[in-house]
DNA sequence: GCGTCGATGGCA
DNA sequence: GCCATCGACGCG
């Protein structure tokens, strides 16, 4: 299977926000190869959405949003957390999408569920950052199963962000059972 | 099932 | 001082 072209993420991190889910994350860290359907993302889509680390302008950290589409930016939040974006949009636009979630082969649905813990389980870390993801080296995507419906709500932790806090570019994949938080009832 | 809180480190 | 988080804990 070929990883998703360069053309895939040169999109407004909106629309790749949603062509994202139902994709398959895969890894190649250190034997053994790790493949995940991606069921929830958030997209960052500039530096005028405060939400955006963008927002801050260009700097060490967010370097590899300002550039081209299709590459890895990974960081730590928290002192303990990589999240693991893709770059998106025109070359100089500063948009990110963000993967939650994702379902992941003979791994209960909670251990990747979340974005900190989702990086983790796939072996993402910061060494990854700036990777190009149309490499197929390391870490790429490639085409999956997308989802028979797709929900929108506001992204999660980014209350500070004033109105772009309320803002629905959260997206998942409304029949998962992988995505963050509330487990459904049962 | 909920709300609250501590861990922990890079960054501006 | 602030986080694009997580898990443990207390409550009842």
């Amino acid at each position: 299977m070929s990883a998703l072209p360069r053309d895939f993420y040169e999109r407004e991190a909106e629309a790749v926000a949603r062509a994202l889910l139902g994709t398959i994350l895969v890894t190649r860290i250190g034997k053994e190869e790790r493949r995940a359907r991606i069921v929830e993302t958030e997209a960052y889509v500039g530096e005028h959405d405060l939400a955006c680390h963008a927002a801050k302008g260009n700097t060490p950290r967010t370097r590899v949003m300002f550039g081209r589409a299709g590459h890895a930016y990974v960081y730590l939040v928290y002192g303990m957390h990589e999240l693991f974006n893709v770059v998106t949009g025109p070359d100089g636009v500063a948009q990110a999408v963000l993967v939650r979630a994702a379902e992941m082969d003979g791994m209960p649905a909670r251990h990747a569920s979340g974005p900190g813990k989702l990086a983790r389980a796939l072996g993402i870390t910061r060494e990854d950052y700036g990777r190009d993801l149309c490499a197929k080296r390391r870490v790429w995507l490639e085409p999956g199963p997308p989802p028979e419906a797709i929900a929108a709500t506001p992204r999660i932790g980014v209350d500070y962000a004033g109105e772009w806090a309320a803002a629905p570019l959260r997206f998942i994949d409304a029949s998962s059972h992988a995505v963050s938080g509330k487990r459904p009832r049962g």
